[in-house]
DNA sequence: GCAATCCCCAGTAAATAAGTAGGGTATAGT
DNA sequence: ACTATACCCTACTTATTTACTGGGGATTGC
């Protein structure tokens, strides 16, 4: 599996944040309960994308979670970046130096995979996304209320 | 990081059998110690590859390994999947059945990373490598042998 | 002032990754 | 036939990562 409970969880839980936005804090217990997450877990997810400055916190009672920028300027690649690190295929590339650097035939096929993976998280934004959820629901000819 | 070790060896010793095809088995001591891997490691890969019909052995004295098939007919997403399993990003499209599915917007974040993975390691045979190495060699104005 | 909420750090159980170890079987060359 | 070379197979092990759990502390709206 790519990705681990930290990408995935936390994708769905910014992208919630994402549907309440303009719309005041949300309560981790809100999402967490939603998703079936751990709360604490999610606790953690969320104080790293704090610290990145994608999401901002108030404290107190009516408080919670709410996005930082405006989704349209929030990637997913953003999101999976700060909870999963870079996206890599082979220490070949990001860190070892590799003892036949040019002749590497393999690294050519891990930079292209690690391309193509960040071609696609780096394009798609997380109101890209809320207008895909739209297209889905229309679709699917289903009903949901936003909030 | 994406690929364990599993995919990674492995992939780079049967581009090793690929860069040998026609000429004779290889044996595992050559490529472990060319590479810098475990023997004994690489020969449980080298088991797990055998099965699913991608290398053949020959035992004994001067014996080795071998592609079973033309490098053309062997794609990197063979070789990748036998060792690592399916590419997938979520048991969301694997397993599990997403509870809310038709508005599951992540769900579908994860199909298109998938599906781009895929489509690259699908369309990448060990043929194509030796032609990338040998236009990496070019590039760089090296030599080496290709024994 | 108190309950809801975020903040932060520490520990931990389970799974996975990445090997190691060691005995067995086939065979080419002598 | 012997022997060295090589693959074959199964089991064990060690380190790391994952996915949490727990608990005390700081803020703040009511």
């Amino acid at each position: 599996m790519i990705l681990s409970t930290k990408g995935r969880y936390g994708l769905k839980a910014v992208f919630e944040l994402s549907m309440n936005y303009g719309l005041g804090p949300v309560s981790l217990k809100k999402i967490s309960s939603k998703y079936d997450m751990s709360e604490s877990y999610l606790e953690q997810l969320f104080a790293i994308l704090r610290k990145k400055g994608y999401i901002e916190t108030v404290r107190g009672p009516q408080g919670g979670y709410l996005l930082a920028k405006d989704p349209k300027e929030i990637t997913v690649g953003m999101i999976l970046r700060a909870l999963e690190g870079d996206i890599t295929t082979s220490e070949c590339i990001s860190k070892e130096v590799c003892s036949r650097e040019a002749v590497c035939a393999t690294r050519v096929i891990f930079e292209k995979i690690e391309n193509s993976i960040n071609h696609v998280i780096d394009n798609i934004t997380l109101a890209d996304m809320k207008t895909e959820k739209y297209n889905l629901l229309e679709e699917n000819n289903e009903q949901e209320s936003i909030s």
